[in-house]
DNA sequence: CTTCAAAAATGAACGAACTCCATTCTGCTG
DNA sequence: CAGCAGAATGGAGTTCGTTCATTTTTGAAG
């Protein structure tokens, strides 16, 4: 890699650095991309020749995120715990419990928000993307267990695990968009866990 | 009602009617208040008098939708079908087919998105609430259906029925995110329906 | 009918994201 | 080493959503 390809990188990180931190401490509205720029030591307008628009920045961030939480995913999809409830639970609460290591609520919403109302952009694409192989690892989880003999042949693994994706998701969305707290989650999740067993169990 | 209702309620209609033509034919980001104003025969900043910001308008707009969806399925939920795939489809099919009755795919992105982004927002609220509602009926219709007997006693209504709401609303999502038709998208949730059938037969 | 305080409407001004672009700087290449 | 291409700079300009001081309208009291 060349010099030039390596300042390259080099500005990347420290804009996508600077951008996290801020968004983290003072709320994804509440900061300027002049503020964004100044930490990260370049202009406003490089900001730009990196990223397009603040919301693509962002989006940026929490895709790196969801990367972390995918390759922690695979152990437990590629050997899972061989009780149903147990199985589900390694993995969505791996997600969840990872969410805000580096994120803030704030980030999570405005980053869904962004990538619903803008599916097209790459970014959201990326997102996009990421979103579905998480729930490539829910059916996935599925179908093991299923090839294991701890749940019943007849069921669709593709169509239950994308319910139970969905449902994650949707518990997730939940999550960030009250006060809800991290320990609550993870009981109302086990609990619909629990429930979706009962009904897999040959 | 005197006359100075009278008058608000007339340019609450006109506000609302001018700004959902416009947001349909032209799409949600290339509408400019200005244009709301004048096509409601107000000006720009009476509108804000009315509602806070261009995406509360909008969340307004949404909901009205979504409360003569909820009035719709009253009915499914009070007499449903006796088979489980019939009723669910019967409920979900009402929500979906009228959901492009006002709207577009695009106010609906804008919608979501704003009421994630910011929940906390009157409008938001309201919205979620809706939502609460329509998860509501999906558990009534899951109740009824159990208490007549046509799914096994001993699943959790409240949870089987909110993951069938998550799935329902996420299918939607996807939906309006992409250029599915609302052929595929109803073909689609009654795979899933006929996978959760199978499990909760009695 | 006149008065007047409260309510409502108005539109000019503001702020921040984003665009544009002339200029400067930097590292690659012949 | 020369000079060129690509990248950064940063300030001026644009665009809209939003705000707010001012003006206009309202309807009840005298």
């Amino acid at each position: 890699m060349g010099l030039r390809a390596k300042h390259k990188a080099d500005r990347t990180e420290r804009i996508i650095h600077a951008a996290a931190q801020m968004f983290r401490t003072l709320g994804f509205d509440a900061v300027r991309m002049e503020a964004i720029a100044a930490l990260a030591g370049v202009s406003a307008g490089t900001v730009y020749n990196y990223f397009p628009t603040k919301g693509d920045l962002l989006v940026a961030i929490v895709s790196r995120e969801v990367e972390e939480v995918l390759a922690a995913g695979e152990a437990t999809v590629t050997d899972p715990p061989p009780d149903v409830v147990g199985a589900l639970s390694q993995l969505v609460h791996g997600y969840y419990d990872h969410s805000l290591h580096y994120l803030s609520k704030d980030m999570w919403r405005t980053a869904m928000a962004m990538t619903i109302q803008s599916p097209e952009k790459p970014s959201s694409r990326n997102y996009v993307a990421l979103d579905g192989r998480l729930q490539g690892q829910v059916v996935a989880l599925i179908a093991a267990l299923q090839a294991r003999g701890h749940i019943r042949a007849a069921l669709d693994p593709i169509a239950v695990g994308a319910m139970l994706f969905h449902n994650l998701d949707a518990l997730f969305r939940m999550f960030v968009t009250t006060d809800q707290t991290l320990e609550a989650l993870r009981a109302e999740v086990d609990r619909h866990h629990r429930a979706m067993a009962a009904l897999m169990a040959v």
